[in-house]
Formats: structure tokens, C-alpha cells, sequence
DNA sequence: CTTCTTGTACGAGTTTTGTCAAACTGGTAC
DNA sequence: GTACCAGTTTGACAAAACTCGTACAAGAAG
């Protein structure tokens, strides 16, 4: 099965059933605090960069990062993310796909996404 | 006494004496998840605002801010804000003066100051 | 039905962080 | 000298965060 597509909305004439968000903060809640503590973490800033640089036009699963740690772990951390409203989560099935709050963080927070654009996973450290 | 003035460097004919920077990371070391992390804490990040903001031409003292904090809670938040680079900080005497470190955060995170310029201290949240 | 898959929930162990009091350091001023 | 003063250091404590194993839920596929 192909993967559900993010640019599926509602156009007025025919509706792409989307499952509804997870609960997230709305753009007028979210905290700079919050941010910066969520992107404190390597392995989260490591998730928002690959979901600003590499994703397609669908979202992704857990999986689709490849990342070699116990399930519980990313659970945690994408959850950190999603509570933080950086990331959007949507329950496909089995599946919880994630994408990234671009819109929204852009207009909260200009300049940050860019941030996180230059930055290099493992040098400078 | 009047504080030091923070504009005084090196000028070839002669020179003003100022104390060295306290051990801090050199621009091309600063990591993007320290400074992050650095920045999740609310009252780090209002001593970071106020430097930016309302900073005079020298540095300013713990006392400047008028954090009503116990001293050795300011020491442990100053210090993590000189670990992760963010400020400098001299000792004059008995003075320890601390002034943010704006022309290296530009270079190296461009746009970072301004997420911080647009915070609002406890609005928001 | 059973099995496999994707991920959550709970809970424990460990580490990190924030907060503060108390004692201390080293200048300055009298 | 003594007294004060800005700030550090140490150590303790609590709260939060990170990691992970185990058990569980629920949809997909045979």
C-alpha cells in the first residue's frame, strides 16, 4: 500500500479522509523554552533535520528514520517532539506518521528551521 | 568607580588593559544542541534577552539584572550560558561582568538573537 | 482463528538539571 | 588589622529527563 499522501486536503469538491492530528499545540501556544529544550537532544534535532531535508511528500514512520534504538525510545522522543509542536503525528492504521510543523514554525519562529538546516550531526562536536 | 567600558581594545598606540575572558569555547566550537539546551531554561533565557537588549556599552554584573535569586543559583546559570557560549565573562576584581557574544552567535547561528529578540518573557505560556 | 507488525503504556534504573544554604575566596574600604 | 562585598564552591536534595525491558493494543495478512 503506498503510503497516505501529505498534500491530500480539502478542496470543495471531493474530501481525502486524513486521520486527525494527535493532540499538539496550536501555533499560538507554542513556547520558544519548549522548543529549544526539545531540540536540545541530538537524536531529536537529528529527526527534525531528516524530516526538513529528506521527506517526501508523505509523511513518515518511526522507521523510516533507521535509527537503532528500542521502540519505547523513539516513542519518547517523537512524543517530546510532538508535545513541543514540532512535529505533527497522524495515526495511519498501525502506522503513526510524522511530518514536520513547517508552516507553523515558520511563522512562530522565523529563522529556526534554518538553523537546524546548518547544522552538522556529529562534527562541531 | 565607573564600570569598565567595553569598547576599550587595542588600538596599536596604546593599549587598555582588560582582564581575560573566562574559559568559554571558541567561536568555531559552539554546538548547536549546548546552546539549545543552554537556552530551555526561562531565566537563561530572559539574562540572554536582557544582555541583548538592554546592555549598556560595558558588561554587567549578577546584580544588573536584579534576579531575586539566591547568588549561588545565578553562578550556576551564568556559568551554563559561558559553557555553551553564549556570553563572555571578565573578572574585575571583584566583579564578574558578563556581555553576550553577538558577533560570534551571528556568524556561527545566524538568526538565533532574533528567535530571542521576539521572545516575550512569560507571555505565551 | 493465529501470527506478524507498528507502536504505546508502564515502570525501573540512571543521569542530568535546577534550587538553595553554608562556607569560602579575594578585593575594597575604613 | 576589621568589616564588607560580589561572587564561587561544595554538597545536598528534588524534580525532570533519558534509556530500556516488558507487557499490551490494535490493524493487517495468512
Amino acid at each position: 500500500m503506498p503510503p497516505p499522501s501529505n498534500s491530500a486536503r480539502p478542496n470543495g469538491k471531493g474530501l481525502i479522509e486524513l486521520p486527525d492530528p494527535l493532540p499538539e499545540p496550536a501555533e499560538g501556544e507554542l513556547k520558544l523554552e519548549a522548543v529549544f529544550a526539545a531540540l536540545a537532544d541530538p537524536l531529536r534535532l537529528t529527526i527534525v533535520r531528516k524530516l526538513m531535508l529528506e521527506a517526501e511528500a508523505y509523511d513518515h514512520t518511526c522507521g523510516w528514520f533507521g535509527f537503532d534504538r528500542p521502540k519505547s525510545t523513539l516513542t519518547h522522543h517523537f512524543r517530546a517532539l510532538r508535545d513541543a509542536g514540532l512535529i505533527q503525528q497522524r495515526q495511519y492504521g498501525l502506522e503513526r506518521r510524522s511530518r514536520l510543523r513547517t508552516e507553523d514554525l515558520n511563522r512562530r519562529f522565523p529563522g529556526l528551521l534554518d538553523l537546524i538546516r546548518a547544522w552538522k550531526p556529529s562534527s562541531n562536536g
